[in-house]
RNA sequence: CUCCCGGUAGCUCAGCUGGAUAGAGCAUCUGCCUUCUAAGCAGAGGGUCGCAGGUUCGAAUCCUGCCCGGGAGGCCA
């Protein structure tokens, strides 16, 4: 509808102003005595014409064709135009909604997309942090894919290189004090706790394969140091490492599913390079923009307006994780999606430039690569800050707060937060089971609808739904409200598509529970007048499936009975 | 020092691609259960949109400068 009144506006503008250029709008005005639509044609048009907007909206109106589907259109203020819905057009949306229509067709071309998140190290487990950001990205794929697009959802694992190492090491010395051979852990260590479960389970595993017997380690004091030692005296060493890489990236799988997050892929970073795509990808790059300095391996990432040059390879022939990034990033170009979405901590964001920088300079085009920067995590506990430390390990692990307060309530407050903003989880109010939720209040205006129904079985009232949204124009005006936000539906959820984010869609569902909240307790809904009876019911059952269809994008699930 | 995010009601936040009287929730105060779920509803009070300029018919929204809070700036990931 909004299409149609824009694109007629669009035609109208071009005969009276040919030279027209301007971007006017056509939306929901905030007050529904402001029509179902408005425009700021004319102002803008206006400005450009340097002349009246009133009497421009007048012409405007006089030369707009085919209104038939509006009951008027009205020149208000400095010169909005209004356009009122005629009836039948204004109950359209909520006929279809009842019966389970929601046909978006968002997208006109649809598009194969890879949407990459979370992505977390395998060296330890999921915490809040890459919980908002796994709430955000599986969302987004549900949005995406609702619009009609075509989405393959990716994790990337650093499965190897110094953090694999490192983790290794760390369960290693763990596995020494099992034997009773105690050791200090060196500075840089993993020191979680979870590292002694991996010990434990790798001691089971490997016996006494990795014990130090009667080796001094005395004067081990570095990572450095260690690993020399065990280059030394352990050969195997990598089989442990990888058996904890793997262990560890289990639990991860097995955290984000039991968080309604499922991937489509897991692309491990060890497999370029046993493909040799590393130094193959570098080969790529523009000759003259790589360069041999300081013994290392350079990439001017200044030429695309990167603040400094970066290291490709070390001085010790170790790829940086950046080198591995370049490669990946060609690979997923190969993939020939037509748009490529990375969703990053926002503690990444100094990394967008030379990514992108190489992108260009392997010849493809950074204008599909998206990158989506996700803000911090806090958490607020009775008044209090939780205090977490990646450093001393003292995070709190996303499954920990899930237990605590459940996932719906998890994922709601993860969402309903714009993304570019830090957000400060109240762990208090989202265990709460009441209206001080919005996530519960939500849920429970979907429950209370399903409980209508059953209260309809239970005294033997029919009901038939087809036949009863046409008597949605016995409503009276204020629930006719209702009508118009469920006509807004479309919008909120093309403005989600749109500039990628979800919380607009946490607020109209919260909105849309408040209105029905209000309806149902105004007066009973289930009366002796049958036909307006059934005008509730029909326009109840509206709201249920909004709920239903709003709740099921956001990954959150909707329980008839609470 | 450079870059990124933020500063809107006592608190937590929407609104920011310029539009009509700046909105929610919480908290505070006043009411509402013989009822299809009170796990709820109705009402009231509460604002220098960080500060100062600028752009124009119109600025919380755009531009410039400044102040405050958080984050990022490795041959770590």
């Amino acid at each position: 509808m909004k299409e149609e009144i824009f694109n007629s506006l669009n035609k109208v503008s071009l005969k009276i102003f040919p030279e027209f250029s301007g971007n006017f709008q056509v939306s929901k005005p905030q007050d529904s005595l402001h029509g179902d639509w408005t425009s700021n044609l004319a102002l803008i048009m206006a400005k450009q014409m340097k002349r009246n907007p009133r009497e421009l909206a007048n012409e405007i109106v006089e030369s707009l064709e085919s209104p038939q589907s509006f009951e008027k259109i009205v020149i208000a203020g400095a010169g909005f135009l209004n356009f009122y819905l005629k009836e039948e057009m204004f109950f359209e949306k909520t006929k279809e909604f009842a019966k389970g229509k929601f046909e978006t067709p968002l997208e006109k071309n649809p598009k194969k997309i890879l949407l990459e998140y979370v992505s977390s190290n395998p060296t330890g487990p999921i915490h809040v942090g890459h919980g908002r950001s796994a709430a955000f990205g599986s969302a987004l794929a549900n949005l995406l894919k609702k619009a009609g697009n075509n989405v393959t959802q990716e994790y990337y694992l650093n499965d190897r290189g110094l953090q694999a190492k490192t983790l290794g090491l760390s369960v290693f010395l763990r596995m020494q004090e099992l034997q009773g051979i105690n050791v200090n852990l060196p500075e840089g260590c993993y020191a979680g706790e979870y590292v002694k479960v991996l010990a434990l389970k790798a001691k089971k595993k490997f016996k006494k394969k990795f014990l130090l017997k009667d080796i001094d380690t005395s004067s081990l004091e570095s990572l450095d140091d260690w690993f020399n030692l065990i280059e030394d005296s352990f050969k195997d060493f990598s089989d442990l490492s990888n058996f904890v890489i793997e262990i560890q990236t289990n639990q991860i799988k097995k955290d984000l599913d039991s968080f309604n997050v499922q991937y489509d892929s897991w692309f491990k970073e060890s497999d370029l390079f046993k493909n040799n795509l590393i130094q193959k990808s570098i080969k790529k790059l523009k000759e003259d923009e790589v360069e041999e300095k300081e013994g290392a391996l350079w990439f001017k990432s200044t030429n695309y307006g990167d603040e400094k040059d970066r290291v490709l390879v070390r001085d010790n022939d170790e790829p940086t994780y950046f080198a591995s990034d370049i490669a990946y990033h060609e690979n997923k170009f190969k993939r020939n999606f037509d748009e490529i979405i990375n969703i990053w901590g926002a503690d990444h964001h100094g990394y967008v430039p030379r990514v992108k920088a190489s992108i260009e300079s392997l010849g493809l085009d950074s204008e599909k690569l998206k990158t989506l920067l996700i803000q911090f995590v806090s958490l607020k506990e009775r008044g209090q800050r939780v205090q977490m430390s990646t450093r001393s390990g003292e995070f709190v692990e996303l499954s920990e707060l899930v237990n605590d307060v459940g996932i719906d309530s998890t994922r709601y407050y993860f969402l309903a937060r714009k993304a570019e903003q830090a957000l400060e989880f109240d762990i208090d109010l989202a265990k709460k089971t009441d209206k001080d939720n919005h996530v519960y209040y939500i849920q429970y205006a979907h429950a209370r609808i399903c409980s209508i129904k059953k209260e309809l079985k239970k005294r033997n009232i029919e009901f038939e739904l087809e036949t009863s949204l046409e008597k949605l124009n016995l409503l009276k005006e204020n629930e006719k409200d209702i009508i118009s936000l469920i006509n807004g539906y479309p919008e909120i959820l093309e403005q989600c598509y749109k500039n990628y984010e979800l919380h607009p869609l946490c607020f109209y569902l919260r909105d849309l529970s408040s209105k029905f909240h209000s309806f149902y307790n105004s007066e009973k809904i289930i009366t002796e007048n049958k036909d307006y009876s059934d005008a509730k019911i029909a326009l109840s059952t509206a709201v249920q499936e909004v709920i239903k269809n709003g709740l099921n994008i956001l990954g959150i699930n909707c329980p008839e009975v609470m």
